[in-house]
RNA sequence: GCGCGCGUAGCUCAGCGGCUAGAGCAUCGCCCUUACAAGGCGAGGGUCGCCGGUUCGAAUCCGGCCGCGCGCACCA
């Protein structure tokens, strides 16, 4: 016990390292796959890219997981959180690709077997970085069961569900208009596709000759380079400016072309000139009006990003940019500009590699999604899948209603090979390579979001039917942000109902994103990122992040349960911007629990109240699960009685609160009880009952209420902040081999330690301490000084004594009362002070002054408010009897401070 | 453009028809050194985004506006 004489603040990083080990040495992260997944409890971890490094999101959601995965280990449900890694397609092979650059070769140098060499080399290296850093924070993890989505078992999986789908038709591979990036020369999905808004181009308007030489037409675009792709002009039938022209032909500009005029719907009357070129091969809508009219598809951007062959000699191998110049040079040489004018429009960018998508036509593999989408759709809707919070459910059914077939096809090298084989005309898929010579495999790799859509099922084996599918699929909760809701969520949906024959799992939580203090995103290049273990540890606190009360700097090393408990404390349902206070808050609890716990280890000794065998009667169906047993708590007194109902309080709504996933309240609930109700009172209420000269048995007695009360609490704060705790419940008297907090029991609230009249008793009681105690402040009384009173107030047999030790007052009795010299109102009384040499007579009437004004204006208020006829009709019975009581209570006290001596 | 969410004290938020609009943190003042100066006590600080409406009564409900964020969207 001799470091808890000398230490006074809770060491993190000391204590940190010593417990993770024992955690994860004793297994308890790596359940047998034993019981049903109905009994059982498991996550699935969204898998963090091999690439990754932990950030903001990682941890909060790490947090979250764990609170989850430690409160029901610890109510004895057999508990596996899944944890893995993803290839990440396209993030990994960029990786490899830089370092490649940096060796001064590069993929297509070295060729593909070895490139994908590499690339294994570089994620045995690196790979586990991130899983590292999760251990840090204290997440419980299965790391013995470690999975990847690349990895032999589960490649299988994904070559299975492809050929599964293939065989009944839902996958099809067809030249269709996609999202081209050209940066990676590679095709995506919609989903990787983002708008950017307010991107300034020219619209010119451009003439293009009727065929018969009588007149023209003109058009606009911000993309003249396309023009040499337009097989029509379109306009809306209705338009009696072009009406007679449908039909007609036109020349197309700079090639020669004849083009029809077509007419459609989707052309705008009232935008531009009414016009529409039309150029199926690199535009969506124009490829849709293209389809409705049989037109002609003519591609002459590259998937290189230049102009093709089909662009004609003049431009074939520029740049669009280059082209676009060249071909505006060229109309304006023929006089056929009739105008420019400056453009704001919204443009397609590659999420993945920053450039402006080039939509063109390409041959790729196509998942048909409608039939996948209802049964998911269902699943939401009829409650089998919670999403929390509900309002993210209507995203996720409003997407589904329109899903459109997903391109899964992607030009790299690192991934799922497409397992489909040509030959000549024969196309074969097959989970190996078909039979006799001449085959060659699609090049393609499946989109990394299709690997990742099998995650909660192919990590635990399927499609064998393993043990652990049996034991922990469906999941029981998938947490997660809301960008990666349809990419991933909802694919895992769909898959799961096909493929694994249930939901993936019953709740999605979708948690907040944490934003910088400005409320910029977080991010690496603007500046605005910090590093979770840089609060873990202490390390650079970026500009953006200083303000007053945390001034420029390192951060302080505030550990991994402040951290924990910071970000679950900022979480909530929507964005929220990061908070140093709260993890400050955290460090602070840690600090206050491990001081809450010398305080009693150092007064009454851990040995006291620790029996054998008391255990069966403990209202926690055992805490520890060694041979020795907390022994039940002895309530003697009111305090005791309200520490003991307030506790059960607080285990009750700590568990609702994280069921409920309201995890802010949970960790703020937590620090309120630990501070607001066990240190700042019943610590407090308590010190005198534990001096030298105090009564022995209540003594004895206290000590075993104080180290119930203090193991209970903090085994339940444990899921939250588990590295102080587990350390804790050690100091409090159990050694490792006793067993460790996390593999123990999550306290029970006990109804019958409930006890609403002790909590009524302790908060009238409270409420008198600080009435009494803003007095003494307001009329100078010095700290120590005990001033004489009477307490002429009911209800107060039991606390009156707690009352005048933490309010420094000596209660006499009424009758050798003095003339008194102030009143302070109290719940169901008030309190006389007497005269004393203690009490500044000039501030006590200025004070009582102060509290006569402040009664009178609320009388009057209430007055007023009764006198108002119409209150009283219509507003209901109870409201205006509630009105009526505070009245009279205002009274009562008004009329205690104009005649202290008094009776009534 | 359509849809969703948000705007309450310096900060983060709670309250979502009725107590003098609250909490934590921060600030300031006082105090203690007796588990914890990461302690105790107290104080200051708010036209509850703006305008209208409904109601005996609105931060709370309704409508409109403004601002911020997000999602969806095919206007060349």
């Amino acid at each position: 016990m001799g470091a808890l004489e000398d230490r006074t603040r809770f060491e993190p990083s000391e204590v940190e390292p010593r417990i993770l080990r024992r955690w994860i040495d004793s297994g308890l992260v790596h359940p047998k796959p034993t019981g049903t997944a109905a009994e059982n409890f498991s996550i699935a971890v969204p898998p963090p890219n091999v690439t990754g490094a932990l950030h903001m999101g990682h941890a909060l959601n790490g947090s979250i997981q764990d609170v989850l995965s430690r409160s029901n280990r610890m109510r004895g449900r057999n508990t596996k959180w899944i944890l893995g890694t993803d290839h990440a397609g396209i993030a990994t092979q960029r990786q490899v690709e830089k370092q490649l650059e940096r060796r001064g070769t590069s993929r297509e140098a070295i060729g593909r077997e070895a490139f994908v060499e590499q690339v294994w080399e570089w994620r045995d290296l690196y790979g586990g970085t991130i899983i590292d850093q999760f251990k840090r924070l204290g997440a419980t993890l299965d790391y013995d069961d470690e999975r990847f989505t690349m990895d032999e078992r589960y490649a299988e999986a994904v070559l299975k569900v492809f050929v599964e789908l293939y065989e009944q038709g839902h996958i099809y591979r067809d030249n269709y208009l996609v999202n081209w990036d050209p940066g990676l020369r590679s095709a995506i999905s919609d989903l990787e596709v983002e708008e950017h808004e307010g991107v300034v181009d020219t619209l010119y308007s451009i003439a293009y000759p009727l065929a018969s030489g009588d007149g023209e037409v003109v058009i606009a675009t911000v993309r003249p380079e396309t023009l040499l792709a337009d097989t029509a002009v379109a306009v809306h039938p209705a338009d009696d400016r072009y009406h007679a022209l449908v039909g007609e032909e036109l020349i197309l500009p700079l090639v020669g072309r004849r083009l029809t005029i077509i007419a459609d719907d989707y052309v705008k009357t009232d935008f531009g000139t009414g016009a529409l070129k039309i150029t199926p091969g690199h535009d969506p809508n124009d490829f849709e009006i293209g389809n409705r009219h049989a037109l002609e598809r003519i591609s002459v951007i590259g998937e290189d990003g230049l102009m093709t062959a089909q662009a004609g000699e003049r431009y074939a191998g520029l740049t669009v940019m280059a082209a676009r110049e060249r071909v505006v040079a060229d109309l304006e040489a023929q006089g056929l500009i009739r105008a420019r004018e400056e453009y704001v429009h919204t443009v397609p960018y590659s999420q993945r590699s920053g450039e402006r998508i080039e939509p063109l036509i390409s041959l790729q593999w196509f998942m048909r999604m409608d039939e996948l989408a209802g049964p998911a759709i269902d699943v939401v809707r009829d409650g089998r899948v919670r999403i929390h919070p509900p309002s993210q459910s209507k995203r996720y059914v409003d997407w589904l209603s329109e899903i459109r077939p997903w391109c899964v096809s992607r030009q790299l090298w690192w991934g799922h090979q497409i397992p489909v084989w040509y030959r000549g005309s024969e196309t074969y898929c097959g989970l190996t390579a078909p039979d006799g010579d001449g085959w060659t495999q699609d090049p393609d790799v499946l989109d990394t979001w299709f690997s990742s859509a099998l995650w909660p099922f192919a990590t635990l084996g399927w499609p064998e039917k393993t043990p652990e599918l049996q034991a922990f699929y469906p999941t029981d909760v998938l947490s997660t942000a809301r960008d990666i809701l349809f990419l991933w969520v909802a694919r895992m949906v769909m898959m799961g109902l096909r493929f694994a024959g249930d939901v993936p799992f019953s709740d999605v939580y979708v948690h907040s994103i944490i934003q910088a203090p400005d409320g910029r995103r977080m991010s690496k290049s603007l500046g605005t990122g910090i590093d979770p273990l840089d609060l873990i540890d202490g390390g650079p606190r970026p500009p953006v992040y200083s303000k007053a009360s945390h001034p420029a700097g390192d951060f302080p090393a505030y550990g991994s349960d402040a951290v924990r408990f910071g970000l679950l404390a900022m979480s909530s349902t929507q964005d929220v911007r990061f908070s140093e206070e709260k993890i400050a808050q955290g460090q602070a609890l840690a600090n206050k629990l491990y001081n809450a716990t010398r305080f009693v280890a150092l007064r009454v000794g851990v040995g006291v109240g620790v029996g054998v065998g008391a255990g069966a009667g403990a209202p926690n169906g055992g805490v520890p699960r060694g041979a020795r047993h907390a022994a039940p708590p002895q309530p003697r007194t009111v305090e005791d009685r309200w520490i003991l109902s307030r506790l059960q309080a607080i285990e009750a709504e700590t568990r609702a609160r994280i069921d409920g996933f309201d995890f802010a309240k949970a960790a703020l609930g937590l620090y309120d009880f630990v501070y607001g109700e066990l240190c700042d009172w019943y610590l407090e209420l308590v010190k005198p009952r534990l001096s030298e000269d105090a009564d022995p048995d209540d003594r004895a007695a206290l000590g075993a209420t104080l180290l119930h009360v203090l193991r209970e609490t903090i085994a339940t704060a444990h899921p939250i902040i588990p590295f102080v705790t587990e350390e804790l419940w050690d100091l409090l008297g159990y050694t490792p081999a006793e067993g460790l907090l996390a593999a123990g029991r999550l306290p029970e609230p006990d109804e019958a330690l409930r006890d609403p009249a002790a909590e009524e008793a302790m908060s009238h009681a409270i409420e008198a301490i600080k009435a009494l105690r803003t007095w003494r402040d307001s009329v100078h009384v010095k700290a120590g000084a005990v001033v004489p009173g009477v307490l002429r107030a009911d209800g107060y047999d039991e606390t009156a004594a707690r009352i005048a030790g933490l309010a420094r007052l000596e209660f006499v009795a009424e009758e050798a009362a003095t003339e008194p010299v102030a009143t302070i109102a109290i719940p169901g009384g008030a309190v006389d002070v007497l005269a004393s040499d203690a009490v500044d007579l000039g501030a006590a009437s200025e004070r009582l002054a102060k509290a006569r004004e402040t009664l009178e204006r609320e009388i009057a208020r209430a007055q007023a408010k009764l006198a108002n006829e119409r209150f009283v009709a219509k507003a209901p019975a109870d409201v205006v009897d509630g009105e009526r009581a505070k009245l009279e209570r205002l009274r009562a006290e008004l009329a205690a401070l104009e005649d202290p001596a008094g009776d009534g």
